[in-house]
DNA sequence: TCCGACACATAGGA
DNA sequence: ATCCTATGTGTCGG
């Protein structure tokens, strides 16, 4: 399935774009017959499948509603003799043997990098299944094979020498030696915690939310699980997005982006080498781009989200295994019908092909306000295509690990509100 | 105001 | 066709 070829056309427009990379530390390939090799360039890949939508030109989805991410990275120069390989850390400075990678994602308020959201995954059972949150999936570096072209930007081709189709496993190619994982993962079923303040309205500020994708090494002992230590190397924000609390019958002409029953979504793959689009904070929302607004949603309704507080703990960057995920459950699905999920074998394909999904509609939704809720689904919805990015923050170490930090709610609004 | 839970509707697949 | 699964969405109650 999926993601990698379509992207040139209008796929990419389908899912909201990525930040460029931000790096934590550096890695280094340790050849005993030679000198180290420094590793130039660490990237992140990743692919917000399913479930957002651009709405006034903000990448919008609902937070009861689904959304994957195919998430994967690369090293370069690949590490193509399995060397191994050592992580300086730039805040400490302190080096250490990588024994695995590793990718998750979490979520951060807009401008507040330390106001986590938290995730949560569903099993297909959804609320008869158990719920967690998006595991640290173990997975080895996709090779990637540079074209000639030096824009980048779509311009790298990752092989993937399995992948093979993705669904049955997925489980890409096995190239590197620490561990022989997967090179990909897609995170499904996944959901916001909570909505963003204000989603959608206007009257206060707008809070906005980035999905970061997150990748970690294990520098713990070698040996014994136990001992697993994970440092955040790198990580990659998403474009801001509005997370709509309600129903889209509050909404009135929304459609949504794919997702629909079925394993299905669109797919597009974001990632690449150069960061596509400059980040660019807003101070306040920016503006939409011209096609401004095609979709309407009009319903002014609430004001003002209050909040709560928000708590910023930073926490370092060292989490170990247990304090991460263990937290109670640990992975726990049990059950994977069909899917997937980490436990043995990870991933993805299994469950949900997803495919391309062609549409984007072009039409407008003609009615703005009537509120007849009965169109409950309309497709229509423009996707055009980046929001707006913002700051890329410094770098952050976040928390990456409790479960439920993310309750701080509202923190970042923006000064702004959308015009009216 | 917002969120969790329950419940219904529906697209796809078996 | 018929049932079942997965998932979007309406709604109520806290």
């Amino acid at each position: 399935m999926d993601n990698s070829h379509y992207n040139a056309g209008k796929g990419q427009t389908n899912v909201p774009p990525l930040q460029s990379v931000t790096t934590h530390g550096h890695l280094t390939y340790v050849n005993s017959h030679s000198q180290p090799t420094p590793v130039d360039k660490i990237d992140i890949q990743g692919t917000i499948d399913k479930g957002f939508f651009l709405s006034e030109g903000e990448w919008t989805c609902y937070r009861r509603n689904y959304f994957s991410c195919i998430c994967s990275f690369s090293l370069d120069p690949p590490n193509l003799h399995n060397l191994p390989i050592r992580y300086t850390q730039t805040a400490s400075g302190v080096t250490y043997d990588v024994f695995d990678f590793a990718m998750t994602i979490t979520a951060v308020v807009s401008e507040s990098d330390a106001h986590t959201i938290d995730l949560v995954q569903h099993t297909p059972k959804r609320d008869k299944g158990p719920t967690s949150q998006p595991e640290r999936v173990k997975l080895s570096p996709k090779h990637i094979v540079p074209s000639s072209h030096p824009l980048g930007a779509g311009m790298y081709a990752y092989n993937r020498l399995a992948g093979g189709g993705a669904m049955g496993a997925g489980y890409g190619d096995y190239s590197q030696a620490q561990g022989a994982h997967p090179t990909e993962h897609t995170f499904e079923r996944i959901q916001f915690k909570q909505a963003t303040a204000n989603n959608g309205k206007r009257r206060a500020a707008q809070q906005y939310y980035h999905l970061v994708i997150e990748l970690h090494a294990n520098v713990g002992e070698m040996g014994r699980g136990v001992a697993d230590q994970w440092l955040r190397v790198a990580h990659r924000k998403s474009a801001k997005m509005i997370v709509r609390g309600r129903s889209p019958g509050h909404y009135q002409s929304e459609r949504r982006g794919s997702a629909s029953s079925g394993p299905g979504g669109s797919s597009g793959t974001l990632g690449s080498y150069s960061g596509q689009v400059p980040d660019y904070n807003g101070g306040s929302s920016i503006l939409t781009p011209s096609y401004g607004n095609q979709t309407y949603e009009t319903r002014p309704t609430h004001h003002y989200g209050t909040n709560h507080r928000h708590h910023e703990m930073q926490i370092d960057q060292i989490m170990s295994a247990d304090q991460c995920k263990s937290i109670d459950n640990t992975k726990g699905y049990q059950y994977y019908p069909g899917a997937i999920y980490e436990g043995h074998d990870h991933r993805d394909g299994g469950g949900i092909p997803c495919f391309p999904r062609n549409d984007q509609d072009t039409m407008i939704p003609s009615l703005s306000r009537n509120s007849d809720l009965s169109i409950s689904r309309l497709k229509h919805e423009n996707e055009g295509q980046l929001p707006s990015l913002c700051i890329p923050g410094p770098n952050y170490l976040g928390p990456g690990c409790n479960r439920y930090d993310g309750k701080s709610t509202s923190a970042g609004y923006y000064p702004i509100s959308q015009t009216s």
